[in-house]
DNA sequence: GAGTGGTCTAGACCACGCC
DNA sequence: GCGTGGTCTAGACCACTCG
């Protein structure tokens, strides 16, 4: 290294030696002070170095007992989850908006255990269609806890989805998102302009503050939708 | 704040302040040392802090210009890619591998391109099935170009999964990911023991060293599969 | 108990991007 | 230009955890 060593340039090199071998799974690596006198840098440097090497997941650290190669590099992933509309004018399409359905109702057993909601409260129901250049795009089936959202009662999202209103109102503390895949059925068939069966892509996710269930959606996209992470 | 501020602190301070609306979405905040002398604390501890709320998608940084709120918050969720040994172990289940087809093959011109081969050129292609408590779990169809692993060419994996055998051996300076929806095919079907056109969730890798494409795999889960993630 | 990482401070210089 | 964030330093204290 040279007089100047950057915290990148200390972990990309620390990252090499590791790739090359000479610290191999399960080693222990040098201590934050004996690195900043190698590399002639401030501990607070090294410090941000292996910090950050550590949040990548190829290092572990404990406090006494130093920082070791990981076994088996965590692997993550980070996915952006952009709102639909941005989505869809990113890839050069024009972006519609369509409520299907919207209505206050008492949601079935899991809806109601997910929104934590008693047995017999409603809570706002939603329906929603996405499209690129007139193609549906991706449909939006929401619930919105009145509990944690009281304003949701009484708003329009006859122009303005559901999302972008929460996004602008709402803030959460906490998400879980999840990914899988299912088979159409023929609501969603009909709305999607797909084939009844067809394997789409859904996202769920369910947004709280402070505890409180805030809202749980399904968005099921049109065939053919990957999402997609480099790192 | 007290008098022990610590950049965690700080965070959540700031963070609260935004969501109660004192700094409304665009809005520019304070400079670091305006919050230094606020928080009375030194501008590195912002700056921590900060650097971790714009890391954390909720503001956004720019030098001469200083620190806004974003217009929507940036949404990400980090997905943690288990090998699916663990994965399967940590549900409880035994895991067993099995090697359906492993051969020297030219592949398809999709499959060439990824991999940065010449025409005609040939890869390792290998068909791996994850079990979980005896029942089909994932079906690994994975090729390995031989331009970045020669060894590959003659290694084993009858008893070894290529995904750990790479993980042990071959370090990646890049990966790409990705998730999606499939039908199952008729040999996918037969492999997971679904039915054929069943919706399956599906996950593709791709990694370099370099830039030189080292292994494409798609990871094809039984039916129900799903992959969560909490932010 | 003692060693290692976790964090904070005060001060400094630098580089990028608006004006 | 010049202001803001980006980074580095040297020194210090603390907290966790292992032996």
């Amino acid at each position: 290294m040279s007089r100047t060593a950057s915290y990148r340039d200390i972990k990309a090199d620390i990252r090499a030696r590791i790739r090359a071998g000479q610290w191999p799974p399960g080693a222990a690596l040098p201590g934050e002070e004996e690195l900043a006198r190698f590399y002639e840098a401030a501990r607070a440097t090294i410090n941000r170095a292996m910090r950050e090497l550590a949040e990548e997941g190829l290092i572990e650290r404990k406090r006494r007992a130093g920082s070791r190669v990981r076994e088996a590099p965590r692997r993550q992933a980070r996915f952006d989850i952009p709102l639909v509309r941005r989505e869809i004018e990113d890839l050069g399409a024009a972006y519609r908006y369509a409520l299907l359905k919207s209505r206050l109702a008492v949601p079935s057993v899991a809806i109601r255990e997910r929104l934590a909601l008693a047995p017999g409260v409603r809570a706002r129901h939603l329906l929603c269609l996405h499209s690129a250049d007139a193609r549906p795009y991706q449909l939006e089936d929401r619930w919105i806890s009145l509990a944690a959202t009281p304003e949701a009662a009484d708003a329009d999202f006859s122009t303005e989805s559901p999302n972008e209103w929460l996004v602008r109102r709402v803030p959460f503390s906490t998400a879980e998102i999840s990914f899988s895949a299912v088979a159409a059925d023929a609501a969603t068939a009909r709305a999607l302009e797909c084939d009844e069966g067809e394997a789409l892509f859904r996202l769920e996710r369910q947004t709280w503050i402070d505890e409180r269930p805030i809202t749980y959606v399904r968005l099921t996209f049109r065939p053919g939708h990957r999402v997609t992470a480099r790192y």
